[in-house]
DNA sequence: CTAGGAACTTAGTAGTAGTAAA
DNA sequence: TTTACTACTACTAAGTTCCTAG
């Protein structure tokens, strides 16, 4: 079950790839059912193996293979071995799916809750909201002033007014709260067994909602389970954080299966779909439309595993790959753009620009009821400063309320153009006010086929991370040693598009410690050098015991609990074994010195982000096999289900 | 030509599972 | 074996893009 070697799975690609070819087999092959195939189909049960009759008396479609197994075992042909086509407005011929899952009801169960310290009745509903207020209790959003805020009006409004409940702080609800940290406790707590019980319910679950039947391909199906409802918690400083996030049902959902295809069964009785449709021109299996929050659209999808995300995954990253063809005569252009007369062209230029060099996102427009956040075409005055000697300077909040916060020199003429559209202006008003997103993709279509804003982050990304990994020859040096040049040219790129994280509130903590720790390890060397001494004069050594008290007095007098230990003392009596001891703990001293050095380089900076969204896998996959680093040392596992198609690039690939 | 609907990609966080160190 | 920390995954929010209707 574990994976081959990428060495060995290329070889077997482009084995097969020839005899493909030789044969004249690229038409659709008829699978053939191989032992494994049948013999897994038969182990999980979900695969429908025998045909089973739905309520609307259609019958269930047997898979010919499984799409999303990437190791090569019973998969008679895969879509990366075949020709892209490109036309596919039509998705599927034959889509087959279980719905979707929904979260529990809640329960009822008559909490005390006071006001002003006088025990009030609440209805079901209130008492729901009310537990979800408990669920914030204790983390950052209780502490939130629009979180509070829209609460305590949605929460308060409920009330008859005469009563006069109007002051969430006046609310006593420790004994939801209560309750809720015993359900934590109890979850805590849980033994092996109910674990494992839990485990292997959810596995039931999941074999039985979590694929679909994809023409003739058993895919793996992403998110199948309905949002709970719950406050809202959107990020950054949004409007609407604390309202009420409706419950959904099964009225709420539209089914889209092949006519073909049984209904799947609806598991709330009473309640059925609100639509069936048979639409084939989209990938989607399940939709639904929620406007409690706004107006948002959710959808049940394939997995990244599949074959409608992965083709379309390789596409994107073939047209960034498209766009190095243009590149140059694009940056030409919005050069010469920069400097025309006319003020759109000039706006339109310079903002092209600015998502070229910066990898700054197009910055749709947003509505009032949306946290204030920008992009490139959004910017603001207040967001952008131009300083001496061509820099200029922006800060901004981009997606996510992520802060954007840079100093960059810029070209002079993009200097000059940025001063000028600054000029005169208040700080909320628009730094592009001639341009919007549609024009400067317009423009971009102009320029390339397909070419749009986000293309540039991908190109960008991909660009950098090959770019910097090529910068040295990691060869010869140890694997530990070539995953770090890898991940330092990870992180280039995601220093480039701004993919931070938040700094755990333990890191500083355990930063503390981990310095105490190589203190302590330096301290053992310097006793050990003095013990050399005294062993080279044949005089006696030093104690082990009598260090390592010594050493565990300064970590409690640190203020550092009983599990701090310090490092185990070891004194021996020759010269040779104590010269060793040296170097073994000089050794250690530097390694963990580094590894604290790239723990806090990287602290507030996410790699994932990039690894999955923008850089092209096949730059991974080439470079791993060029120095003979295991691909699952950089891309773990889900990365690695997302890219099945990148694994056969070979040496002379290139982005 | 604009607003907003629809579909899809990109994003960070919380919590859990896995693993190394002690 | 326990603890401490890291690595992953699940979740769901927040973008982009394309399109259509008014």
């Amino acid at each position: 079950m574990e994976e081959d070697s990428i060495k060995k799975k290329t070889d077997q690609a482009s084995r097969e790839g020839r005899k493909k070819e030789e044969d004249g087999l690229l038409k659709k092959r008829k699978p053939e059912k191989s032992l494994e195939t049948v013999a897994t189909e038969a182990k999980s049960n979900n695969a429908p193996s025998k045909k089973v009759k739905e309520n609307n008396g259609k019958e269930s479609r047997v898979p010919n293979r499984n799409a999303s197994e990437a190791d090569g075992e019973g998969v008679a042909l895969k879509w990366w071995e075949k020709e892209d086509d490109e036309n596919d407005d039509v998705k599927w011929n034959y889509l087959e799916h279980k719905g979707v899952i929904f979260p529990p009801f809640y329960e009822y169960r008559k909490f005390l809750v006071k006001y002003n310290g006088n025990p009030i009745e609440l209805t079901a509903d209130q008492e729901e909201m009310a537990y979800y207020w408990g669920q914030s209790v204790g983390t950052d959003w209780e502490t939130k002033e629009h979180y509070r805020a829209n609460f305590q009006k949605e929460f308060t409004k409920t009330f008859d007014k005469k009563l006069g409940y109007t002051n969430l702080e006046s609310f006593d609800f420790s004994d939801i709260v209560n309750y809720i940290n015993d359900q934590r406790e109890k979850k805590k707590a849980k033994t092996k067994e109910e674990k494992a019980e839990e485990k292997a319910k959810k596995k039931v679950k999941d074999d039985y909602y979590g694929f679909a039947i994809v023409d003739n391909d058993k895919e793996k199906v992403g998110g199948y389970a309905i949002e709970p409802p719950t406050l809202f918690k959107g990020r950054g400083k949004h409007p609407k954080a604390g309202f009420m996030k409706a419950r959904i049902l099964p009225e709420d959902i539209t089914i889209n299966i092949a006519e073909n295809a049984p209904i799947p069964k609806c598991d709330m009785p009473g309640h059925a779909w609100g639509d069936i449709v048979h639409n084939n021109e989209v990938t989607w299996l399940a939709f639904y439309k929620d406007d409690t929050i706004n107006t948002t659209y959710k959808y049940i999808f394939l997995a990244a595993s599949s074959k409608f995300k992965g083709l379309s995954d390789r596409r994107k990253y073939d047209k960034a790959r498209r766009l190095k063809d243009h590149i140059e005569d694009i940056r030409r252009d919005y050069r010469k753009k920069m400097n025309s007369k006319d003020k759109f062209e000039k706006q339109l230029g310079t903002a092209t620009y600015l998502i070229d060099v910066l990898a700054l996102r197009v910055g749709n427009e947003k509505s009032e009821d949306e946290a204030d956040t920008v992009g490139c075409c959004s910017l603001r005055k207040e967001h952008v400063e131009a300083l001496a000697d061509n820099q200029i300077s922006l800060d901004f909040l981009g997606k996510d309320s992520m802060r954007y916060f840079n100093t960059v020199t810029v070209d002079p003429q993009v200097w000059l153009n940025i001063k000028s559209f600054l000029e005169g202006k208040e700080p909320e008003q628009d730094l592009f006010d001639k341009i919007n997103t549609n024009d400067l993709n317009s423009y971009l279509k102009d320029m390339m086929p397909g070419l749009t804003a986000k293309v540039f982050r991908t190109y960008n990304a991909s660009t950098t991370l090959e770019r910097e990994l090529s910068k040295k020859d990691v060869s010869g040096l140890e694997i530990e040693d070539k995953m770090a040049w890898y991940n330092e040219a990870n992180r280039q790129v995601a220093i480039l598009c701004n993919h931070q994280k938040t700094v755990s509130k333990a890191f500083d903590v355990s930063v503390e410690k981990q310095k105490a720790k190589i203190e302590d390890m330096r301290d053992y060397l310097a006793e050990l050098k003095s013990h050399l001494g005294k062993v080279r004069k044949g005089k006696e050594g030093l104690d082990e015991g009598k260090a390592e008290e010594a050493a565990e007095r300064k970590f409690r007098q640190a203020g550092y609990d009983e599990k701090m230990k310090p490092i185990k003392r070891k004194f021996p009596n020759d010269v040779e074994r104590t010269q060793r001891y040296i170097g073994d703990v000089e050794k250690k001293i530097k390694s963990k010195e580094k590894e604290l050095q790239e723990r806090d380089e990287n602290k507030s900076i996410a790699l994932g982000t990039s690894k999955l969204n923008y850089n092209d896998p096949r730059i991974t996959v080439r470079w791993c096999k060029q120095n003979e680093v295991p691909i699952e040392k950089v891309f773990p596992k889900t990365v690695r289900s997302k890219f099945p198609w990148a694994m056969y690039s070979d040496l002379d690939w290139r982005f």
